[in-house]
RNA sequence: GCGCCCGUAGCUCAGCCGGAUAGAGCGACGGCCUCCUAAGCCGUAGGUCGCAGGUUCGAGUCCUGCCGGGCGCGCCA
């Protein structure tokens, strides 16, 4: 029940009598206006620009269209003033009863509340994460990933059928370097003198307990393997250890994926070849020889003829190779025989959530998803700026070469998954973002995500104390809600009705931060009527002599403490019963 | 050199499709617990929204140009 959507409804009813009735041209478009909440409360709770927006069009004054706006909208339903305000503004307050139905609304609907039906059960794939599977995840990856996730179930919650995807990249020579560094660690828990860490290996330690389980199992018979014998089994055996940490590691922040595709069996079942093939009949590959690209030298540049996509015929600035010098098909080659295999699998709609280091390869990327799909299917992607990594104010350069590598792991073991999806979705995924490791262990208990807690705690205190008193708390929806009178009250009522309208707009615009910020605004005006209990006795929620104000204000609390839950539900942050 | 992203309070960040007097948290300072959880509430201080133009009834928001920062610029992933 999104009142905003609702009024929006009625002011463009009203317009369309204005021209009906010949005060707006005929011919005029009723687009581009809104309605919105207006910033200052004393405007009332709904507002409109239509006239301001229409003056132009309609060639006249914002005036001349406000007044019988506002004339047509007295009238309806629920309306209980209506006021034109200085440029144009329309400013409507409403009766009480129209919240009354909004928390009838939300308690008949739990945590369903508010979850509108957008997406209309069409298919969308959201691809995230897909970090290589050459080491664990670090606190750069957790960015995309809690977004991802968040966004997933933004998405699920406003009528989407909603696939999370990680796509492995274990296609290229990057299996290979991780099959030899696990091969010098191998060599080191059989006790052989080996040395340090090959040039071009992986030296983290991370696969020190790897290469105990592989001697675990075959002992020491790959010892004086060449390496051909041992690289397809040390390949498998490190990427699946890899996958299965990077698996634990999501389990502990709370992301669980549906489907993990592989590129390697991609290429073995020789998708990429048809892929290519599908291509070429459409006329988009060919084969041609590359500019160098302006400004920027490269060293050993030989021009070349290759194997190359027409990405021009869909925007990018330069046609893409396919196939790489070895013959070997290139990560773009493969790329698109990804996404065409989600668009076989029926996706339509992909999102895919990238970093910002891959930002130069978003436009190729939609021009291959076009061409496959011969325009049916589209890519949408969401970067992710990139984390700066500080300690105590020092940035802390993460270099997978030196082996310094502060996991993911590491930090949600430290501060917990709900401080850090809420630090990770208290942001815009295009701005830049310093992640003080120090200070998020010192301030990780003052983080937001308490404070929406623990609104949601005290809520189910009352309703602990409630039951002690032996207060009935179920079927709240025939309390009497008029008798919520007080200015706190209506604060929670109309913060609670602004729910449906914010999820939507978090949808539409593919940031969950939103939600984030809105259950901060929810959680203080509950805070807030909390202390006007302590401040006036009379106002406290349960109130002894008065059982039906009792049930009124707990009809209040528990559609609040819905909203958190289901709120935070999509953040992917856990509602607590209690702080303490 | 070119492309994308960012620049808002001391710090970290919001600011809705262009809307009314630019907000929150942290930090600083000052108040509020005999009573449903003080991980809370109230107040004070703190801003030329990077700079300069432009578009218009109206610009933190859109356009152009600068400045500053990040990322990227055949066959790596």
């Amino acid at each position: 029940m999104n009142l905003f959507a609702i009024f929006e409804g009625e002011v463009r009813r009203a317009l369309e009598r204005l021209r009906e009735r010949g005060e707006l041209p005929a011919e005029l478009a009723l687009e581009g206006w809104t309605v919105e909440p207006p910033r200052d409360p004393g405007h009332g709770q709904v507002a409109t620009n239509a006239a301001l927006v229409l003056a132009k069009p309609a060639r006249t004054r914002p005036m001349a269209i406000a007044e019988p706006l506002a004339d047509l909208l007295r009238r309806v339903e629920g309306v209980a003033e209506v006021t034109v305000a200085k440029p144009g503004f329309v400013n409507l307050r409403l009766d009480d009863a129209v919240f009354h139905r909004v928390l009838r609304a939300a308690l008949r609907d739990g945590e369903r509340f508010g979850l509108v039906d957008l997406g209309r059960g069409a298919k969308v794939n959201v691809e995230y994460c897909s970090a290589n599977p050459t080491g664990p995840l670090h606190v750069g990856h957790g960015r995309g990933t809690v977004y991802g996730d968040a966004l997933a179930a933004l998405l699920a919650a406003t009528g989407f059928h909603v696939t999370r995807e990680y796509y492995v990249n274990d296609g290229g020579a990057q299996i290979e370097t991780l099959a030899r560094s696990l091969h010098h660690r191998y060599r080191e828990a059989l006790g052989d003198a080996v040395g340090p860490m090959p040039e071009g290996g992986y030296p983290g330690d991370y696969l020190v307990p790897v290469a105990h389980a592989l001697v675990e199992r075959d002992g020491d018979r790959w010892r004086d393997a060449t390496e051909p014998e041992w690289m397809a089994p040390f390949g498998d055996f490190a990427k699946a250890a890899m996958l299965a940490r990077i698996k634990d590691d999501l389990k502990a922040l709370r992301v669980e994926h549906d489907v993990f595709t592989s590129e390697a069996e991609l290429l073995a079942a020789g998708v990429v070849e048809r892929c290519i093939a599908e291509l070429e009949e459409r006329g988009l590959v060919y084969t041609g020889t590359l500019e160098p690209p302006k400004g920027k030298a490269i060293e050993d540049w030989e021009p070349r003829p290759q194997l190359l996509f027409r990405a021009t015929a869909f925007g990018d600035d330069t046609d893409r190779p396919l196939q790489r010098s070895t013959g070997d098909w290139t990560y773009f080659a493969n790329d698109i025989a990804n996404h065409w295999d989600k668009y076989r699998r029926g996706f339509k709609e992909m999102i895919d959530v990238w970093g910002a280091d891959h930002g130069g390869y978003v436009k190729r990327m939609q021009a291959g998803v076009q061409g496959i799909t011969g325009g049916d299917g589209a890519l949408e992607v969401k970067l992710c700026q990139l984390v700066q990594l500080m300690d105590g104010g020092q940035p802390l350069k993460m270099s997978k070469r030196a082996g310094r590598i502060v996991t993911l792991r590491d930090v949600v073991d430290e501060v917990g998954p709900d401080v850090f999806r809420f630090i990770m979705l208290t942001r815009k995924n295009d701005a830049a973002l310093d992640f003080d490791l120090q200070k998020v262990v010192e301030q990780s208990k003052d983080n937001p995500v308490f404070y929406v807690q623990y609104a949601h705690a005290r809520i189910r205190s009352v309703f602990r104390h409630a039951a002690e008193a032996g207060m009935a708390t179920a079927e709240l929806g025939d309390a009497p809600l008029a008798r919520l009178a007080d200015e706190g009250e209506r604060a929670v009522l109309e913060a609670i009705a602004q729910y449906p309208r914010t999820l939507a707009l978090a949808a539409e615009h593919r940031e969950p931060h939103r939600i984030a910020f809105y259950l901060e605004e929810l959680a203080g005006a509950v805070h807030r009527l909390w202390t006007r209990g302590k401040e006036e006795a009379s106002l406290r929620f349960l109130v002894e002599d008065d059982e039906p104000l009792t049930r009124a204000r707990l009809a209040l609390l528990e559609s609040a403490r819905t909203v958190i839950a289901g709120g935070l539900r999509v953040l992917g942050v856990e509602p607590v019963e209690a702080m303490r």
